[in-house]
DNA sequence: CTGAAAGCGCTTACAG
DNA sequence: CTGAAAGCGCTTACAG
């Protein structure tokens, strides 16, 4: 009822070698021969089997990919499309394993389930240490890292300048006059797996430490929680002086800010400004300017590389720092009094 | 270097029989035995080779899902997350075909790359046909769809109901007091595999329909368009007399008109009511009247039922509807003149 | 509860 | 360009 390949070769009039190579590399088989088969394997409904041929060929035509992120997010999503896009017709299977916490990290850096059944490991936005690292190396198959805190130990990273990103950031709001300027995050002790929460606030306090004019403040709430924009307008309102702009650690943060602030009576950007980070969903449409990045291109060529790898070419570059830049738009405005003066 | 089941064996001292049982059957081996067993795999690194056990078993621990979304968007990363956290700890690895025109459509349903190389598939909003799914059959593997136009011709299907999730809107602003309602939504000649979006709007018009004094309208705009929220604001402020209420599609169409149509001098509520369709992404912190749906939920019961069916047991129900309900915020309120007259 | 043995459906050197 | 043949690493009836 399933045919296999031997059912096609007897069909053809060929040998299962040769209805193999039709499949595998068609340009050894002769025209001739391979219409022959490829329209035997029509008539039967025949396709190769990908298990009998990883066996086979020791490969496993799957590629795992690491992230510590529970919830639906905007990143991740174009991640996983774009890894897919590539990787799909190039006959890979992408296996999520999704970490979630300290046991299930320690559990799967010892176990290595992966071992001999993927071929190529993607570690997207985690907080991986030299160690870990190291374990994956054991498993023999090609490392890439998508934003990861160092390239070291990886066959290919791609990641964004997070710090040259926040400096764009700070400069255009000291441009506008800006002197008190609040990072908000959430907290990093609840999210301890994922990368770049903790960087990017480190990036913001040294982007502000460029100007000895400039007053950095933080505010931080604990994350996932349902009210964090309630936590948020709350501490932003009852500082004193008020900071006279924003920075949110992602637009999900700055939207519903930019919702919000009006109803308390602080109109964005007369009284404050907001700046998000992403450029994703709705940012565009509520005009808040952010920093633009685009996780599909770090996908793609995430992806791109690990088929190059995995084939024994080696990218160039190994490492690539995808360009970000401001996307300037209506969220953002000089200080109410903006001759650069505290008014405390 | 890398082991095998041999040399588990041998280090065991058992047969290969019993480190596959191990793996596969714990419970059918005694306790001393799984135990040196367990601890010769630890110390030789040792995991079940997936692409080994898929040929000899004649499965391949791989599920389909179909689906026609090109971008990024929240109900299939919910869908797609949700699969995940029930079919990989079961063993499964899923693979997205996405399909995006009819030529990949026809040419999917004709090949059936799959044939062979998966357990079971699943139809996730796509506006499949009778045909399409004896096809889809002709595999003889469980087909479970999210959301499909009819439950026939599936083994289990999940949805919600559009149309009682449809009354509920237009009930509610009835009893507010509006009659001239309009609907908006994207173009479906350019989305011709989605499914749910000509539906919704048909569900629209049928509730609408209930009540003799309304008036209902639609607002249509190419899809995937970037300016489609200023489309969608042309069209209504030019419309005469100017509709009272609006419903989107869904949240996405929704969240930039309640930013916009104030800057263009139209209050929401007080002017014009909008409602959206899916409670996803921010439509709590922007006070957005919605339908709620959940489908992280829809993805968990697809999943379990798919393996439900993989192991030969039948899902009870075999078609389950998801409840909806609506989320009742800040966004609706009676017109302005609520007498229930139109003011023509 | 355990073992010996057949075989799942391919790929790939090797030979021609 | 094509074929004969070995074997990838498991699972699973069957026997004990």
């Amino acid at each position: 009822m399933k045919s296999t390949i031997h059912d096609v070769a007897e069909k053809a009039g060929v040998s299962v070698a040769t209805v193999s190579r039709t499949f595998s590399r068609p340009d050894v088989v002769s025209q001739t021969t391979r219409d022959k088969v490829l329209q035997a394997a029509k008539d039967l409904d025949f396709n190769i089997s990908r298990s009998a041929a990883a066996l086979k060929s020791q490969q496993s035509f799957r590629v795992a990919m690491l992230t510590s992120e529970a919830h639906a997010n905007w990143f991740n999503a174009n991640i996983s499309i774009a890894l897919n896009d590539v990787l799909q017709p190039a006959g890979y299977d992408i296996c999520t394993y999704r970490i979630a916490n300290a046991a299930e990290r320690q559990a799967f850096f010892a176990d290595l389930p992966l071992r001999r059944n993927v071929d190529a490991v993607i570690v997207n936005s985690f907080s991986i240490d030299g160690d870990e690292i190291s374990n994956l190396k054991k498993m023999n198959i090609p490392v890439v890292g998508i934003n990861v805190p160092s390239s070291a130990g990886f066959d290919a990273t791609i990641s964004i300048d997070e710090y040259e990103s926040m400096r764009l950031l700070v400069r255009h709001l000291h441009d506008l006059g800006h002197r008190d300027i609040s990072f908000v995050c959430s907290n990093s002790a609840q999210a301890p797996l994922r990368y770049s929460a903790d960087l990017r606030m480190d990036a913001f306090l040294r982007a502000c430490h460029d100007f000895d004019d400039t007053t950095p403040t933080v505010i931080r709430v604990p994350r996932d929680k349902e009210n964090e924009d309630e936590l948020i307008l709350s501490r932003f309102l009852t500082q004193s002086p008020r900071p006279t702009a924003i920075c949110c650690q992602s637009d999900a943060t700055a939207i519903p800010l930019i919702f919000k602030l009006p109803r308390c009576g602080v109109s964005v950007p007369r009284d404050v400004s907001v700046l998000g980070f992403d450029d994703s969903t709705y940012a565009r449409q509520v005009e808040l300017t952010t920093i633009h990045q685009s996780p599909e291109e770090l996908g793609y060529e995430a992806a791109r590389r690990t088929l190059q790898l995995i084939q024994g070419t080696c990218p160039e570059p190994r490492h690539l720092t995808m360009e970000t830049y401001l996307a300037l738009r209506g969220t953002t405005a000089p200080p109410r009094s903006s001759n650069g003066q505290r008014n405390d």
